[in-house]
DNA sequence: ATAAATGGTATCGAATCGAAACCAAGCTGA
DNA sequence: TCAGCTTGGTTTCGATTCGATACCATTTAT
């Protein structure tokens, strides 16, 4: 047997995990923790809650929900309730959080490697990772967790963005954020 | 912040793992050892020890020591001391182990959405993986694990496979394996 | 021949993660 | 309306994992 895409995948998370385990200030967090912390970074005002968090990483409830908790005992994030409903509980990360999360996406190792590859093959490798996963997407009832504005929802309502499902007006960072609501087009 | 490369790999690896929990005969496995039974499947001769695996996965020798001994146990390996240094344990997944890897290796819904993506598409995404991550290798002093006939010290002696830094022949499957010592031309 | 280095194992403790039980808020439907 | 169901989240508990440290055996170096 000789490698294949899912031996790649595994080799470069094996390699993610390991310099952040060099990382002295990182090492210490569990991984779970910062993949958490990372997705609200990315993740609009529909998906930042524990549910939203518990689908994209497909881990049980309790298990994030005691992930998050020691999140916010380390200052990286916030909660908040929802205004209409009193049961939903919105995170949002901290300038701390988020300056840890910047440092960790800016690996230099990494960052050099794409430099090396060249732009034109960046762009070509994200594009294809993302039309795999969108292939994934449309296969499962999973959720598929797209951008915003890529959405069968996604409208303009007096040139605002607007959603469609929710019959809600969008603020104008949300659309290019990512969605637990996303469907894409038919 | 909109999706980078980095959160694509992360995404992908979630829903690894989130496949292999709805395994019923998988899940129970921690993912280390998978990753470490896989691991032995695609390496040779020179890399199929604890600290082969070490390297690979960025653990600590203790912990894959435990996982390697409950692979054994599940019988999906068995261990053989080298015979000119018997320090070294050498580890071979079992026909069992070997039929397990390749159950996961074949995940239905990763193999269709590679097939929907193309051919040439999936060729071209496992290059860009392989180049990027042969980059990562030049930068780091870390192991690349590169495929042995893609080595600087490949050669061939009489026909038959060689290598130049351990100066012994090669068996034919060696050659499209991984190993600890790959180092890439200059 | 002694010391140092290398390959692996064993022990221990902290901390993660899943399962299950639980609570509160919202929804449904006669 | 109000009893039951569903949904969002937290807590508790226990098994399991993983890293740190110490340790042993074999090989290599001085």
């Amino acid at each position: 047997m000789t490698p294949t895409f899912f031996d790649y995948v595994e080799r470069l998370n094996s390699l993610l995990r390991s310099w952040q385990r060099d990382d002295v200030q990182v090492s210490t967090v569990p991984a779970v923790q910062l993949s958490a912390l990372r997705y609200l970074s990315i993740c609009n005002h529909y998906s930042d809650t524990v549910t939203g968090v518990t689908e994209y990483l497909g881990l049980t409830k309790g298990t994030v929900s005691q992930s998050l908790k020691a999140l916010e005992e380390r200052q990286w994030l916030v909660k908040r309730l929802d205004p209409k409903d009193k049961r939903i509980v919105h995170l949002r990360p901290t300038q701390t959080g988020l300056a840890l999360i910047q440092r960790l996406a800016t690996l230099q190792v990494l960052e050099n490697a794409l430099a090396q590859l060249g732009a034109e093959a960046e762009q070509q490798l994200t594009a294809l990772l993302h039309e795999l996963l969108t292939q994934i997407q449309q296969q499962e009832s999973r959720k598929s967790f797209g951008i915003c504005s890529s959405c069968r929802f996604h409208q303009h309502r007096d040139g605002q963005p607007f959603c469609g499902l929710t019959r809600e007006l969008l603020p104008g960072d949300a659309i290019e954020l990512i969605c637990r609501e996303h469907q894409a087009p038919a």
